[in-house]
DNA sequence: GGTTCCTACTTCCCGTCGGGAAGTAACCCG
DNA sequence: CGGGTTACTTCCCGACGGGAAGTAGGAACC
């Protein structure tokens, strides 16, 4: 019998995504989530917008919310990064006919176990802020002389 | 005595960073760290290199080192990204004056820190490769009908 | 029946950012 | 004095993102 079966070449090709070669697939997808409005978009819908970081689940978001809640997101950036993540299979975009058209987005599964990645990001950035700061403050100072 | 002292209005305050506010610093932090070259070299530094994602502790490399590490990287992104990650305090660079002159990156405890939340995105995305692979083929063919 | 309003986009223009390649500085070797 | 090494820096240009205005399609108001 083959030592190898398709299977295992595929789990061991699968085993072999590296994000650190240039043409490895998972490069791109990196590239794709190492986004602040990814981030942001990703964060707002896995836990019921802006403001409620912790306890409160995921929810579905309209256009319009999730426009308010990414403030300073223009229409189209918006627009094309919730486009590439449904592409991506990351959230689901649902038009309701209503009398003005609704859009409501929300993450899948696979999107809500990315998003438990990218809180952490989001969380860290928030709490090491100072930190930052104060070593860019200091590098100023040191580099003023 | 005062209920609230300076050391609790502080913490205070640092709870109210929220990087969904465009004007909030921690936005601009979070863009600066949602960056491919800033995963990817936070990757390379916080575990010994490509290769040797787990077990392998984080060490200095050289600039040299991460420019191969980092397929595809242009030596203005690199440098770039370095200092700006140095300017943030993530990471510590080292000239050593040897004949031709050697510069080591070292991550810093600040930087190590979010290397450990970075490398799970990083890990994320080679682990659902696949299943992004998957969705990206059944929507196309959808798309195309 | 015309005008206004609503949501969710799409399109256009333009400034900025990133990639590619070539040039630079400092220094040793032959 | 030319060649080679490391670690950048500079220049050019195409691609990307922000801002603002335009679009569709129906309801509601006058």
């Amino acid at each position: 019998m083959a030592t190898t079966t398709a299977a295992q070449q595929r789990a061991q090709a699968k085993a072999e995504y590296d994000a650190f070669f240039a043409a490895c697939p998972s490069r791109q997808l990196l590239d794709r989530i190492s986004d602040k409005w990814v981030a942001l978009i990703l964060c707002a819908l896995g836990s019921g917008g802006p403001g409620a970081d912790g306890p409160a689940g995921p929810r579905p978001m309209r256009y319009s919310e999730l426009s308010r809640a990414l403030a300073g997101v223009s229409q189209k950036m918006l627009t094309q990064t919730l486009r590439s993540l449904e592409r991506d299979g990351l959230l689901t975009r649902t038009v309701t006919p209503t009398v003005p058209v609704t859009v409501t987005y929300e993450l899948t599964d696979l999107g809500l176990s990315l998003h438990r990645m990218v809180r952490g990001v989001k969380a860290w950035a928030e709490a090491h802020m100072d930190d930052v700061l104060a070593h860019r403050a200091t590098s100023e100072a040191a580099g003023t002389a």
